[in-house]
RNA sequence: GUGCCCGUAGCUCAGCUGGAUAGAGCGUUGGUUUCCGGAGCCAAAGGCCGUGCGUUCAAAUCGCGCCGGGCACGCCA
């Protein structure tokens, strides 16, 4: 709980109480800031409840708040709301413990839980597309934000490895190379360049030609059965894939604590469908095992979960499922958040039903929980493609952003006397900040037009943008060289308003960590720049006199920039030295 | 066919567990530089919140219908 507004919440409840109403009130920041700082509705919803004229009631708790020395101004307005202006010692008080916390006194949870976030999701052969990128970027934010609030936090990156792609990469480098590759064979290599051709022509194929689907099928069941020269060009073509994707995830400063696949449950699933045919959960059906997860009270189809297909191979039903029971054996986890194109919503519903029909889950633990994020589209409202229809690898795409980045950097002039190195190095924490923050700063459900000219404006509300505004507090702080006093004290309407708004950063982390919604947090620190910019331009810290003041300025810019660094470590971007 | 999502300013989108005058960015128009980095700041114009009915003291927000758009629905992932 943020605490300034659990300070806030008490002084009311208790107001509330002595003036015959016993309940929990919420208080929040005002909609009207020309008329209060928070204000607090319970009035109007008590009035309901009770009978009463909601104004009345308002009037019997300003009564109770009359002796709050807290307070500059209370008052009852409109049809019955509190309005409540602080004194600026108070706001003052909250900003100063802000600047004494490395944490910025953001909320820590009760109990901590173990949590697994599984978002990535590539697969072998296919390189990094668009389409991946929102996966990569929502979920890191998500787990560093679920892990800011002190629970133990795994990344996994969870690599498609084990599926029908798998027979289709073996069926295409077959036709590729007029036979299997045979790896002892020294001088045999394949390259990503090789999968990523193989992949698209065999999944293309297989649609039209069923001689080579059902070849694709067979060397699927081979490896999966445990064919040797097999496991052996999967583990090859995983760890040439494995190796090209690491470097774009690097690139977007995107870490994965584990690199499992589904692969590594393939065991653990034949098991678990064998104990589970015993005890009848699993059925077959048309040749296939399966769990029927159809209830009575569903309004749809509900398609039953496939764990084995009728040719003795299995799917990412089975596998994801396999997972489920892996993650709580052997990690313990208590909260396991899927994220994915939200069209995979119904595959994690069956999947999810069919954990809870294995009896995986116990007293709701752990907490299955799906996160769809909406799809990327181009500026025809499609799914986004390249100017020739093909689709846009993550590859290239962070190129262009960088190489937008790097123009930027070199129009203005101002890294001019740095190293080609460092200006490189800027422009890829300038492109993946617009990158980001282009993609967080809207609800994650939200499906968004993909539009590289916007991704690569550096005005308006954009990462840069962010960036920017901190680069000149770090120079404007190097320049002062002081960082000014231990406490904050507020002199105008400019450095109250910041102060402010550094405040409900508190608020926002603590609704982005509920609603699991990064998109808070960016809105949060877009306004957080934008009043620095508003104070930079009516105080002129340097040109100060009174020395207290100049001090207390340099401290609320210090905290501003700690603020904006701790978001930027929250998405994942980084602050530039100079840019 | 069944289910889910969406329709808010010229454009891209917030706001949706009901609350005061519906917000932001871009674009447009105007102002701003003897001054800490002007990638900035200040301001203006711009909206029957798809549509109809209902619930309520109060609806962009909740319910139902309709119109328009998107997505998903057993051996792909």
């Amino acid at each position: 709980m943020v605490r300034y507004l659990q300070d806030l919440k008490n002084i009311l409840n208790a107001a509330f109480k002595a003036a015959g109403f016993d309940v929990d009130v919420i208080v929040r920041a005002s909609d009207r800031p020309d008329l209060s700082d928070f204000q607090c509705n319970d009035a109007l919803k008590l009035a309901k409840q009770v009978g009463q004229n909601p104004r009345a009631i308002a009037e019997a708790v300003k009564t109770q708040l009359d002796s709050e020395s807290v307070f500059i101004s209370i008052s009852v307005d409109g049809p019955g709301f509190l309005n409540m202006k602080m004194q600026d010692a108070w706001l003052a008080k909250y900003a100063t413990d802000m600047l004494g916390s490395d944490r910025l006194d953001l909320m820590v949870v009760d109990h901590p839980q173990k949590t697994v976030i599984d978002y990535g999701g590539p697969n072998v052969a296919k390189p990094l597309h668009v389409g991946h990128l929102r996966s990569a970027v929502i979920g890191e934010a998500i787990k560093r934000i679920i892990r800011m609030a002190g629970n133990d936090v795994i990344g996994d990156v969870h690599f498609g490895d084990w599926g029908l792609q798998m027979g289709l990469i073996f069926a295409g480098l077959e036709e590729k190379f007029n036979a299997l590759p045979n790896l002892s064979d020294k001088s045999v290599r394949i390259t990503m360049q090789d999968l990523s051709e193989v992949y698209p022509a065999a999944s293309l194929r297989s649609k039209t030609d069923d001689v080579f689907l059902e070849k694709a099928r067979d060397y699927t069941k081979q490896l999966q059965d445990g064919d040797l020269a097999l496991r052996g060009l999967w583990k090859y073509c995983r760890d040439v894939s494995v190796n090209a994707i690491s470097q774009n995830y690097d690139d977007l400063n995107i870490k994965f604590d584990l690199w499992m696949g589904e692969a590594d449950v393939h065991d653990r699933l034949i098991a678990l469908i064998k104990n589970a045919v015993h005890s009848g959960v699993i059925v077959e059906d048309d040749g296939a095992m399966i769990i029927n997860i159809a209830r009575e009270d569903d309004k749809k189809n509900m398609p039953p979960v496939l764990m084995m297909k009728s040719n003795g191979s299995v799917g990412y039903h089975g596998t994801d499922i396999a997972t489920i029971e892996q993650r709580i054996d052997e990690l313990r986890a208590q909260r396991i958040i899927y994220l994915t194109d939200k069209r995979q919503a119904l595959h994690f519903e069956q999947v999810f039903r069919g954990a809870e029909a294995l009896g995986f889950v116990n007293n709701g633990v752990p907490k299955l929980e799906y996160i769809g994020f909406g799809t990327m589209n181009g500026k025809d409202g499609k799914p986004f493609k390249t100017r020739d229809g093909g689709i846009l690898r993550l590859e290239d795409l962070i190129d262009s952003v960088k190489q937008s980045g790097l123009k930027k950097v070199k129009e203005a002039g101002v890294a001019q006397d740095a190293s080609e190195s460092e200006q490189e190095k800027i422009a890829l924490q300038v492109g993946v900040a617009a990158l980001k923050f282009a993609d967080l700063m809207n609800p994650v459900t939200t499906d968004y037009v993909f539009d590289l000219d916007a991704f690569t404006r550096f005005d308006g509300k954009t990462g840069p943008y962010i960036q920017y505004t901190a680069v000149r507090m770090q120079s404007l702080l190097a320049k002062a060289g002081s960082t000014g006093s231990d406490t904050i004290t507020l002199y105008n309407d400019a450095d109250r308003a910041l102060a402010k708004e550094i405040l409900s950063f508190q608020e926002a982390f603590a609704d982005a960590y509920d609603k699991l919604s990064p998109h808070i947090i960016c809105l949060k620190a877009y306004e957080i720049a934008s009043k620095f910019n508003a104070f930079y331009h009516h105080c002129h810290i340097m040109k100060e006199d009174d020395q207290a003041k100049r001090d207390s300025w340099l401290a609320l810019t210090s905290l501003t920039l700690k603020t904006l660094k701790k978001f930027a470590e929250l998405i994942g971007i980084e602050i530039p030295e100079r840019m």
